[in-house]
DNA sequence: TTCTATACTTACCCAAAGGTGAGCGATATG
DNA sequence: CATATCGCTCACCTTTGGGTAAGTATAGAA
C-alpha cells in the first residue's frame, strides 16, 4: 500500500503538500493480482489469530490451539489451519497414535508474515481511539 | 501480531531457537477486541484498494475513484467509502451542484494506515512465490 | 422536448462464510 | 462392557458479501 506503483502524476498531484511515499518499485499487473490474492487470504481474521497464537505459544495441539483463539469453531479452525499449511505458513505434524495427536508450528514464512503484520497491529493499537472518535463524530453529523 | 502480548512462558517456550520478538507491551483484552475489530474492517479488500487508489492519485471524484479500482461495483464503492469516512480514513466533500460532484481524499489517519500496510504488501511481493510453491508442494503431497 | 451526466439508493438474487450438532475410529480406562 | 479421548468430517442451516439492474433528481445541451 501507500504508493505501490510509481506514478508520474504524483508530481502534479492535487495534493502536493502531502509527503510522497515511494518505498519500492512498481510491479507488473500480474504480480499485483497475485499479491492481492495472497493478502486477501492472509489478512483473514482467523489466519491472523492463528498466526498470533502460534507465535505466542509455540508448537500446539489442535484443541490447545483452539483454546487460544476465543470464538473459533472446530470447523473454521480446521479450515484455516489447513489453508495455512497449504500456504506454507504452518507445519502440521501427525502422530499416528490413538487418540490422535496433531501438532502445529509456525514456519519461517509464517513468522515473517507475523512480523509484517506487526505494523498494522501497532497502528490499530495507536489509533483505535481516533477511529472510535471519528465514528462518533460521523454518527452525530449524519443523524 | 508477532507476540503482541507479553508472555512469561516465552522464556521456557517449546521453541527457544526462534527469536522472541516483543516490540510492544501487552494490552488489555478489551483493547485487543477493539483492535481486532478495527483490523478486520480495515483489512477488507476494498478498503485496502480504495486507500491505495487515493494515496496514489490524490483527491478523486466518485466515478474516477471507481475507475482506479478494477472490478468494484457502485454499490461496494459507496459502501466502502462511507465506512472509511465514518472511520476517519477519508474525507468526503460534496459540492451541491447539478449534476452532483463529490470528492474523496485520504486523511492523515488513512495515510498512516496505508503506511502500516506497506509491510504486508512488501511481504506479499517478496513471498508470493514461496506461497505458490508451498501450495504446489502441498497439493502433490496430499493427492 | 428529450437526452445526458453524476452520485448515489433500492430491490432482488446468488454464492460464500460460518455456526451447530452428529458421527467416527480404536484404544485405554473404569 | 461402556465410556472418554482427539482430531477431525459431514450435513444442514442462517447470515453476510456482493453482483445486477433499475430508479432518482435536476440542470444544461442538443
Amino acid at each position: 500500500m501507500a504508493s505501490k506503483k510509481a506514478s508520474a502524476k504524483q508530481t502534479a498531484s492535487t495534493k502536493p503538500s502531502k509527503p510522497v511515499h515511494e518505498p519500492y518499485p512498481a510491479s507488473s499487473p500480474e504480480v499485483e493480482v497475485l499479491v492481492q490474492e495472497v493478502i486477501s487470504r492472509v489478512a483473514d481474521t482467523w489466519t491472523m489469530l492463528v498466526l498470533e497464537a502460534l507465535v505466542e505459544h509455540g508448537r500446539l495441539r489442535f484443541t490447545e490451539l483452539g483454546r487460544h483463539i476465543p470464538g473459533i469453531s472446530q470447523k473454521m479452525l480446521t479450515k484455516t489451519v489447513r489453508q495455512m499449511e497449504s500456504d506454507g505458513l504452518v507445519e502440521r505434524t501427525v502422530y499416528p497414535v490413538i487418540p490422535p495427536r496433531v501438532e502445529y508450528e509456525i514456519t519461517n514464512l509464517g513468522y515473517t508474515l507475523s512480523e509484517a503484520f506487526c505494523g498494522v497491529w501497532i497502528w490499530a493499537e495507536k489509533n483505535h481511539k481516533k477511529v472510535e472518535a471519528a465514528r462518533a463524530a460521523f454518527k452525530s453529523r449524519v443523524v
